[in-house]
DNA sequence: CAGGATCCCAGAGGATACTG
DNA sequence: CAGTATCCTCTGGGATCCTG
């Protein structure tokens, strides 16, 4: 199959970085996900098992809230311990460059308390937060 | 079980409203959106048309522009400039509250940077970015 | 030039049920 | 407890064509 991949449609100076990404886009890639953010918000304040993240997250899913660990998890933004007993526990945690990402999530917060106050009534969408927030 | 909900850590005057807005989501609104953010990177320069913002995307549809133009108009975070002459000239420019915007992509640039250069091999997705960036 | 109107589809995510 | 395995739904965006 003809491998016609975006870095090699790029300009030489982008190429010879061997791999130049745009960093945007690879926050927004790891970010991406309708929960994933959610999922670092209740990891800040430590450690939690998987079933604590769902009694946090009354609305997903095990197979999405599983999901969604793994492709943070691969991404290395959160850290996977498995404890091997019976019955099985297994702790997320964030790692380093996570937590550093949770801090980029609070310059979201930060602006969207602006945006909130600043804009009395042009923006009343639903909150889906608000949603996931509740219960 | 005692709620400790995010929302419940805001600010007193936040909770006030009877609609309580999750600020996180609330930014999450403004941006979600496939070219959200790229459109908003492109404004940065400062006043753009219709046509420019094309040209600068080569691959984004007129339809789905012009709908990501409108939210983004609605939600005051871009101010529109109609002039009534033939043939037809449209003005988009970001709007202070969406300069400040703006920043929190930055934010975002920079964590990208610091994520790519320390997960040397880990993380290799294909870039959307790139793509859009492209050409 | 700057868009609206339609139609269409992939793919993220939900529902449900099962298991090491 | 901590997930998998299937199946299904729904909607954001792309393709295409049209117009004030």
């Amino acid at each position: 199959m003809k491998n016609h991949s975006i870095v090699d449609s790029q300009p030489d100076k982008l190429k010879t970085g061997s791999k130049k990404f745009c960093p945007v886009n690879a926050t927004i890639g790891v970010l991406s996900g309708k929960w994933k953010m959610r999922i670092l918000w209740e990891l800040q304040s430590g450690v939690k098992r998987f079933g604590q993240l769902q009694e946090a997250m009354p609305k997903i899913t095990p197979a999405v809230l599983s999901t969604q660990l793994q492709t943070l998890t691969t991404g290395g933004i959160i850290s996977r311990q498995i404890y091997t007993e019976i019955p099985p526990k297994v702790e997320y945690e964030l790692t380093g460059i996570g937590r550093s990402l949770v801090a980029v999530i609070c310059a979201m917060e930060t602006w969207g308390i602006d945006y909130i106050e600043n804009s009395d009534s042009s923006y009343d969408s639903e909150c889906l937060w608000n949603d996931l927030i509740a219960n």
